[in-house]
RNA sequence: CGGCGUGUGGCUCAGCUUGGUAGAGCGCUACGUUCGGGACGUAGAGGCCGCAGGUUCGAAUCCUGUCACGCCGACCA
């Protein structure tokens, strides 16, 4: 059944995907633009999204023995270039600060991408023996990359997001702890966020600059395209070696430590916008939603209606509730609502006070059911759940519905020529091979699932021996 | 960094071709009537036309330069 549009001021998905999200965003007041490109102004509604994910986010992660830090904003450019590989990846978008004042810096310094030079220069003094490991640290923080091409959320040249980073006594604990935090980020998506993930590995080409592996999370948004939604990474001793953190180890031998590194950002919001959203506006999962139900009066002016109103919302005092008794017509205030994202709505006018009721309708189907007021809590309560777990579900068909196979080039090119999404096709590991696939396709590899399946013998691509099984596709 | 596009009240835009007193709709303020899917009336406030030069008696309009932002590509959470 063909959806219908209600409120002209949102473009539709089908018409124009892109202005779609940028409506969205403007029309749900989730951000401003600046004065300044690529870096946004987070408005109360994007703001509030982006507490909750943190308050949620903090919990888990703390029931794994994180504990939160903060490191500083500069990195001297000295400390910058000790891991050379993390230098080459992330040179060509650091902004940098030249003066202090009037005067010009003896060493320039820039505003951190990301801060695994700061944490390892900080654990190089901070770790002496097995008993210092592991640390486990994490700060909340904004980093900043000179992005030439931005997009709100998705891509901005700040943005805030976590970043955890560890040390441990054996390779065997970091690895440990880097698919740890990546369930983590799954769990999340999907508990929380009602966004199913695949969980995986990024190819050599693809992995985070320094590290030994990346994990990733990739999500599917509405128009087939896939986006990196949280990393975790296994540096190894790499970053040890190149500063020099040793600790002395029960066999009074100096080792070097094992480190890990793990972030998920804003961007994450611009996937509950592109997986849950329609033409409507935004659509939140009451998980995160900063407002659960918005209750709507009709005829707020006539005797009682607004009173009763606020006895509603005192009555789901345990749901987060606000009454939207704004001067505005009913109609307005749906049309806000909706596009705003608040998973549920009640409707209370005359009619119903005088029949002990009132009209409840779901954000996500637009389904409007009449509920007797004494039932209320009780209803709102399961909706809500509902809600929630159709909100995954729906997503998870869309996810399955658009990941294709190939198991070969013909069948490879065919589908990416007439389909939108995922395609899991068998690939030889050649990086060659994924670099052509880029270039002719503009498809790359998003992970080397943890669930592999044996699809074929032979590479899609290049037809050699084949030595694992890709999720390929069109990312943001 | 390349390609395209746009800068005019808070927002969306018209006006520019062919130079001559800055416009509309929405929003905003006040009052009144309304209210079950973006209600209506009346009265009001609000603009060095992105910025800098130039041409001209006269520039939003023509010329030159510049800045900013948006979209699409290459790179990335």
């Amino acid at each position: 059944m063909a959806e219908k549009k209600l409120v002209e001021a949102i473009t539709s998905m089908s018409e124009d995907f892109a202005q779609w999200y940028t409506d969205v965003v403007k029309k749900a007041e989730l951000i401003d633009y600046s004065n300044v490109k690529g870096c946004m102004v987070i408005k109360p509604a994007g703001y509030a999204i982006w507490e909750n994910i943190q308050k949620r986010m903090d919990e888990r992660f703390k029931a794994t023995g994180v504990e939160n830090v903060y490191m500083p904003m500069f990195i001297p450019e000295s400390l910058l270039q000790k891991e050379k590989d993390h230098v080459e990846g992330f040179a060509p978008e650091v902004a940098w600060v030249t003066h202090g004042g009037l005067n010009p810096l003896q060493e320039r310094m820039c505003v951190r991408p990301t801060s695994e030079t700061l944490f390892c220069d900080f654990y190089k003094g901070d770790i002496h023996s097995y008993r210092d490991l592991p640390r486990v640290y994490n700060q909340w923080c904004s980093v900043v990359r000179w992005e030439k091409e931005t997009r709100p959320f998705l891509r901005s040249r700040e943005f805030l997001w976590q970043e955890g980073h560890t040390a441990h006594a054996t390779a065997g604990e970091a690895q440990e702890r880097t698919e740890q935090m990546l369930n983590v980020y799954a769990d999340f998506c999907e508990e929380v966020l009602a966004i199913p993930v695949v969980k995986g590995r990024k190819t050599e080409k693809e992995k985070f600059a320094g590290a030994e592996a990346t994990y990733t999370i990739e999500a599917l948004m509405h128009d087939g395209k896939a986006l990196q939604s949280g990393t975790s990474h296994n540096f190894g001793d790499g970053f040890a070696r190149a500063f020099g953190i040793q600790f002395t180890d029960k066999d009074n031998q100096l080792k070097y430590v094992h480190q890990t590194s793990w972030g998920v950002s804003t961007r994450i919001i611009g996937a509950i916008i592109m997986v849950h959203g329609d033409d409507s506006g935004l659509v939140l999962p009451p998980e995160i939603a900063p407002t659960q139900v918005m209750i709507i009066p009709i005829q707020q002016k006539k005797e009682g209606v607004l009173d009763k109103a606020y006895e509603l919302r005192d009555k789901l005092g345990s749901f987060r509730v606000k009454v939207d008794d704004s001067d505005k017509s009913p109609g307005w205030k749906f049309s806000e609502q909706e596009m705003r994202g608040i998973p549920m709505r009640v409707e209370i006018g005359p009619k119903d006070i005088e029949a002990g009721k009132c009209v409840i309708c779901r954000r996500d189907t637009r389904e409007k059911t009449e509920v007797a007021l004494d039932k209320l809590e009780e209803t709102v309560g399961e909706l809500l759940k509902t809600i929630q777990s159709d909100m995954l579900a729906r997503a998870r068909k869309h996810l399955e519905e658009h990941t294709y196979t190939a198991v070969n080039r013909e069948e490879f090119e065919r589908v990416f020529a007439e389909k939108s999404g995922f395609v899991k096709a068998m690939w030889c590991g050649e990086r060659e091979c994924e670099e052509a696939i880029k270039e002719n396709m503009a498809v790359t590899s998003r992970c080397m699932p943890f669930e592999q399946e044996c699809l074929s013998d032979t590479c899609v691509y290049c037809g050699r021996p084949a030595k694992k099984m890709v999720y390929w596709g069109r990312a943001y």
